[in-house]
DNA sequence: TTTGCTGCAAAGGCTTTGCACGGAT
DNA sequence: ATCCGTGCAAAGCCTTTGCAGCAAA
C-alpha cells in the first residue's frame, strides 16, 4: 500500500467516524482499520492483539467500548457462540457464515437466494427486518482432507 | 393431561435418556418435559426456576450439567445471543428463529426453501453439514402495533 | 471549552468446575 | 458394586463499568 492511499483511507475513515458522531481518536482508528477490513471473523481479544502493535498502551477496554460503538453505528455485527468469545463480523451485506467446527474458522459466503428466503420469511411472518445470522455449522474441506 | 398419559410420556423420555447413556433422574427427567416440550427458547435461569417448583433443592448447575449433556446428544441446540444469557432451542428440525429486538421472544418458522439453499450451500461450498442457526433479527407484529 | 475517549482497576454476570454424597443401573 | 448425577461453593472467563485524566471537535 502507497503512503498516499493509506492517508486517503484514512481520510475516508475519519469522515465515516464522525459522520456516525464518533471522534477519530488514533486508537480508534487503528482498530477499525483492523477490524472492518478483515474477513476473519476475529475475537476482542484477536484485536487488541493486533492494535496493541501499533498502540502498546491500549486497554481490551477501548477495544470492547469501540467495538460496541462500532456494532451500534452499524459497522459491525457481533457473533456469539457457544464456547468462548463473541467474534466481530464486519461484512454486513446479508450473507452465510460457514462455521467450522473443527478448525474454528469462519467463512463469508454470498448467496442472493439467502437473501431472498429471509426477505421473504419476514415478510410473511409480518416482521420488521432489521437483521440476520445465517450460520451454517460442520467440517470444512481443509479439515476433511486432513482427516482422510 | 391425563395421568396415563402422562405416564406413557414419561416412559418413553426415560427410554430416551437410556439410550443416549444418560441416567433418568427425577431432576433430569422434570429439566427435559420442560426443556424438550416448549418452543419458548427458555433460559438456563429459566429452566432452573420452572424445576424448581417440582424439586425445590434443585441447584443451577445441575441444569446446566443437564442442558450441556442434552445438547452433546443432540436432543437440544444453544443459542448465545450478544447481551445476557444462552436460550436453548429444542426444536431440532431445521428451522428459522424470528427474533424480536423489542420484546426478546423468538418464534420458530418452518420453511422447505431456507432448508434446501442451506443444503445447496452446504455442498457449493464442499462443507460436511452438521447444523444450522437461521436467525431474522428485527421487530415482530405485536411490537411494532404497539409503537403506532 | 465542551464533549467524548482512553486506560486502569474493579465489578459484574453467566457458566463451569471440584468435590463429597447419594441415587440409578 | 459401580458409575453417574446432584448440589453446594468456589472459581473462571469474558465483558462491562466507574472514574480521573486527556485529546478531539
Amino acid at each position: 500500500m502507497h503512503m498516499k492511499d493509506r492517508q486517503q483511507s484514512d481520510v475516508a475513515l475519519i469522515e465515516a467516524l464522525r459522520k456516525k458522531g464518533l471522534k477519530a481518536t488514533p486508537q480508534r482508528i487503528t482498530i477499525c482499520k483492523y477490524a472492518l477490513n478483515t474477513r476473519d471473523h476475529p475475537t476482542a481479544q484477536k484485536i487488541y492483539d493486533e492494535v496493541k502493535k501499533m498502540h502498546p498502551t491500549i486497554s481490551l477496554a477501548t477495544v470492547y467500548k469501540t467495538l460496541q460503538a462500532l456494532e451500534k453505528s452499524g459497522m459491525l455485527q457481533e457473533l456469539n457462540f457457544p464456547q468462548g468469545q463473541a467474534r466481530f463480523d464486519s461484512y454486513m451485506k446479508p450473507h452465510v457464515n460457514l462455521v467450522c467446527l473443527r478448525c474454528g474458522n469462519v467463512r463469508d459466503f454470498d448467496d442472493p437466494a439467502a437473501r431472498q428466503v429471509v426477505a421473504r420469511i419476514a415478510a410473511e411472518a409480518d416482521f420488521t427486518l432489521t437483521g440476520q445470522r445465517l450460520d451454517i455449522y460442520g467440517i470444512c474441506k481443509t479439515c476433511r482432507v486432513k482427516a482422510e
